[in-house]
DNA sequence: TTGAAAGCGCTAACAC
DNA sequence: GTGTTAGCGCTTTCAA
């Protein structure tokens, strides 16, 4: 291997190069303080020439800023959340923030470490898809560092969150079942979250007492829930999944016991993943732009980290952000 | 907002409340130099009890080391990638890193930026999945910082490479479509990548003469190479595509042109996603383990980190990384 | 408009 | 086994 020997070019190099204070170097990189084009453009210029590059380590140890920001979300092989970061990671670069990553499975303990280590590598905020932890922890978590919770409910008024329309998305898959002229649904559900948003909405759109039945948010999740669900209420004709994930298990479990959809049951997916129209039968589903998603969470967390570095000291407290609810349209296609 | 003051705890706090010296604070968080069991054991206790966290950024100053790897990719959208993701997570995890991922869309520019912000982010090495750079790029960036390339030949003795193997998946793929008794082939190659393998591993296996043609890696790049494929080579009865979103995409096309899959024309992917078994037809494809791709590339980079570590003073040459190579498999479904 | 001094929080090297 | 000394490279006072 062949790695240098680190001969870091330092601030000070730049300085005795461009005949000035290391200080001018310092307002010439950060365009702050005043300085004059000439001077500015010369160091500027010294700078490139030497290949200078400020260490984040010695800059965060004055500034407490790593130009870093978190994403902690559940299950990356979902493809929901690939689509979601794709707009975080999109809007994140624009804001001059890289991303770093974490994957919980949704287990509170995985959620908490993942926070942790986003706090202590000097992050200056997160966002978070969080299934297990109580509003308390992230309330507490809030105290320490930014957080904008996504596609949950803001566990205080003060912490921001941003959401798609789960109680209108589930309302329509229900109706659209219902003027199909179905009378008997079931609810697959995922059992992560703490909101239950979904299963809520399904239990007030559909028939009183229509089955749900809980499982993990995956394919062989959703092909075990549908198994029980039918085996237990043979008279459903129709399934509303968690997510499209849950849906594909659905029309696995049915295809194996020999049922045909939609035509012995209807399933309703929700997401709409890419691959949701090239399924067999294309999936029926609930859209929702993913990406915009992500660029709405990082914006949301852009202006309260650019809010706490306004007020420096402890001076007048930013108004409470308010909770962003994003739209959800039904897709129509044949499995239901 | 109610954001803290940021009223760090700092290692001078913990020594004094302990009744020792900063030292030897430090000593006991990092296991090393010597200490007694007992105080090391009271000054965790310490660390504890006033919840204690070590700056990164003061610990970085010193130590260069940021707990953190960069990992790049042309498509976090693409689930190929997030299968691999998740490898990587478990695995950096596993040895006390933290991922911060990037972007690139197979643009030249993003990879190097990408590359730049993650050197200058203080990562401790970069796995990359680099589509447009050329060799020389790589090997000045290994020289900066431990770099291990994924599906990519390494662009130097020096540089750590580990990739599937192309070359007989491509092989495997091309025997079954002449074994099912095609004799005009056709591949939807991904305009992405330097090595071509999969191309070339195509022209070599299937009759001199097949027809190629070159599309984004992704389900309407697929779509539209095959339409051009088969317009200008109505002979042809048999596709091979780079990954499984382009095979999606030529599964769309045939459909829309009337043609039966596999029937009036085979179609063969790669990658093995997740879904590909749900699809329409399923889909027959090559399988490569992804999530043990990310665990090997990550074990790569971790040996060549701890190796420098080891000889800090530029003393004896690490050996050059032996290339890594994980195979492929076939798995017929119904498309093919 | 520019420079000098001070120190952020930590660990490596050396003394004890 | 433990403490002391000396910075790492930068930005934030403050003075010129």
């Amino acid at each position: 291997m062949e790695v240098e020997p680190s001969v870091r070019v330092t601030i000070d190099d730049v300085a005795r190069a461009a005949g000035v204070s290391r200080q001018t170097v310092s307002r010439a990189m950060n365009g702050k303080g005043e300085i004059s084009a000439a001077t500015r453009r010369r160091v500027l210029a010294t700078i490139e020439e030497l290949d200078y590059r400020p260490s984040v380590f010695a800059r965060g140890m004055r500034t407490q800023r790593a130009g870093t920001l978190g994403l902690i979300l559940s299950d990356i092989a979902n493809p929901f959340f690939p689509a979601v970061a794709r707009g975080v990671f999109d809007a994140a670069g624009a804001h001059g923030f890289s991303v770093v990553v974490h994957n919980t499975d949704a287990h509170a303990g995985r959620e908490s470490t993942a926070a942790r280590e986003i706090l202590e590598g000097g992050a200056e905020g997160v966002i978070g898809f969080f299934e297990a932890l109580g509003d308390e922890e992230l309330v507490a978590l809030h105290r320490r560092l930014p957080l904008v919770v996504a596609d949950r409910r803001a566990p205080a008024p003060t912490v921001a969150s941003v959401s798609s329309d789960f109680a209108t998305g589930t309302r329509l898959a229900v109706e659209h079942l219902h003027a199909q002229g179905h009378r008997h649904l079931g609810m697959l559900d995922g059992a992560v979250g703490v909101d239950h948003v979904r299963r809520h909405a399904f239990a007030a759109a559909a028939a009183p007492g229509s089955p749900i039945v809980t499982g993990p948010p995956t394919i062989t999740g959703g092909a075990a829930a549908a198994a029980q669900l039918l085996g237990e209420h043979p008279e459903v004709t129709a399934l509303f999944a968690f997510n499209d994930l849950m849906a594909v298990g659905a029309i696995r479990a049915l295809r194996e016991r020999g049922r045909h959809v939609p035509d012995d049951c209807a399933v309703v997916g929700y997401d709409d993943l890419t691959l949701a129209a090239d399924l067999d039968p294309p999936l029926t589903t609930v859209h929702t732009d993913k990406y915009e998603l992500g660029r709405t969470l990082v914006e949301a967390l852009d202006a309260i980290v650019r809010a706490r570095r306004r007020d420096t000291g402890d001076t007048g407290d930013t108004p409470d952000p308010e909770p962003r609810l994003l739209p959800a349209t039904l897709v129509v296609r044949r499995s239901a």
